[in-house]
DNA sequence: CGGCTGACTCTGG
DNA sequence: TCCAGAGCCAGCC
């Protein structure tokens, strides 16, 4: 059975710097889709540890609706990673992967 | 306890 | 490029 505490578990697995789409973490946990990660990023508390600003939807870009947004957006530049003129993050470039973890 | 909504993704037109 | 439908879990009223 899929918790939100695993799709928590896998986003505090990013590393700082570079960014994951919510389909990359469900594949991560495994046996979960898109949505339960969206859902699960909703239910994160105030404070918590879970770097939810590194995760982006397939397309790159920032689904996060509201302010919160905005703020996302800062914490990523505010990590080195680089947004494109449609506000788009290249997920080539800062796209996070288990094996593209240990270097560039 | 029952029903609803919500930060997604893919496909077809 | 935009719209619609389907699949999933958890919190909230």
């Amino acid at each position: 059975m899929i918790r939100h505490q695993e799709i928590h578990d896998v986003v505090m697995t990013i590393p700082h710097g570079r960014v994951s789409t919510y389909g990359a973490v469900a594949r991560r946990v495994g046996g979960c889709t898109a949505r339960l990660v969206g859902y699960a990023l909703s239910s994160l508390p105030t404070g918590s540890r879970v770097p939810w600003h590194r995760v982006v939807n397939a397309q790159g870009r920032i689904s996060l609706p509201g302010e919160a947004g905005q703020r996302q957006r800062e914490l990523l530049e505010s990590e080195g990673v680089a947004f494109d003129d449609a506000g788009a993050i290249d997920l080539d470039r800062h796209g996070w992967s288990a094996a593209s973890s240990q270097s560039a």
